[in-house]
DNA sequence: GGGTGAACATGAAAAGTTCTCATATACTAG
DNA sequence: CTAGTATATGAGAACTTTTCATGTTCACCC
């Protein structure tokens, strides 16, 4: 009577250096996972530590890199956890409200946004968007793609213009919106109410222009 | 018959371990940045290396910590000239063409920082928004003020509303205009134009909003 | 339930970084 | 010319990252 379909994402390129298939396993790199972003969030990423991950986690140093290649790779198979969360989020509540207007879509997508940055530790330090060194940057370039790439698919369904300046425009969007948001929970932990609303306003405002205000 | 009125900036609380006091000394500062910056251009800030940086720059490590007390200090110390680099011009820019309307400020300022993202080392990579972790958050946000205090008292000058919704506005506005310029420069290494274009435009159109049309 | 090979776990130590410090040299004021 | 401070230097202490040989656990088969 459970679930068993398996929520396996065929995981684009495997950045792991060993892909985990026994269950022990993989609950010890989800143990790791959470551990660099606790720390991430107490410490910052500077001060993340290989052996700190692996001591909170509850492993050998060993362990860790029997799975990740190095220590980047951990932070980046973060990052790709919260995008997989995030459009997880996206997708649910997209489906449970059915697409009204693109405006609506903008408010539930900010609003998971927030969510994440309020529940899911480390989020606020490094998400999809962080480029943290050059390493980084394709992937990051990746996790972006996904999350605009998935946006204009949903979008061109509703607006009649072509793909590609819809496109265009969502990577404007997304990038104004984590800018923002990012600033807003710079200065506050729980996100600065005032600048939260400033991003919707601005994006709504930048997409009404570009997308005209018709649903 | 040489200005010799001294360019320095008064350095607020000194992130140095000691000043230099000797020319020779504050050359080899010089060129301990210069070189951090390059090799942040080449390797990305995770493969900075204090060693790395001595070689490039010519000087044992030893030197390096006469000076600064780790090696974020001299990231912090790389972001803080650039940021004095950035305000110089803008203020020559604005002082040369005489302030006329905010519409113009905007632009300017928006040509000096694409000029050096150009021209700059380093500057696309790290520049006074950047976030690398924890230790660097307090100093980031004192660079951000920075400009954002000098930008509001130039505006309040020409716009009439409350000091305090101008500096939003603008903090708002610069974290857009950071967001969206680095967007471009990772797209392209000189800058997608149409990204840049988009970035004036969005800038523009929430400060109209925000401020008003009227000069 | 015994055997086999692959997956996994481990921690000591090799390799690489950061940062210190005792020592040596350059500069500056007097 | 000289004392006193600023600076330069690089070996090495302290700490991190990463490897690897060794030992366990699991999954599957007979």
């Amino acid at each position: 009577m459970s679930d068993i379909q398996a929520a396996k994402v065929p995981a684009e390129a495997t950045p792991l250096r060993r892909q985990p298939v026994q269950q022990r396993s993989a609950k010890r790199v989800e143990q790791m996972l959470d551990a660099s972003a606790a720390l991430i969030d107490e410490l910052g990423y500077d001060a993340l530590t290989t052996t700190l991950i692996a001591k909170r986690a509850g492993v050998a140093v060993g362990s860790l890199y029997q799975f990740f290649p190095d220590k980047r790779a951990v932070v980046q198979a973060l990052t790709a956890r919260n995008l997989e969360r995030f459009m997880a989020a996206v997708n649910e509540r997209l489906t449970q409200l059915g697409p009204e207007h693109w405006w609506d879509v903008v408010d539930s997508i900010l609003d998971i946004y927030l969510e994440m940055h309020r529940t899911v530790p480390g989020f606020s330090k490094v998400h999809f968007g962080d480029i943290i060194d050059r390493q980084l940057l394709d992937e990051t370039r990746d996790n972006n793609a996904v999350i605009v790439d998935s946006l204009t698919d949903l979008v061109a369904t509703q607006v009649d213009r072509p793909v590609e300046d819809l496109r265009f425009a969502i990577t404007i969007a997304n990038e104004v919106a984590d800018a923002l948001l990012k600033l807003a929970f710079r200065r506050e932990p729980r996100g600065d109410e005032k600048i939260v609303a400033e991003a919707k306003y601005v994006v709504k405002g930048y997409l009404a222009a570009r997308f005209g205000e018709r649903s």
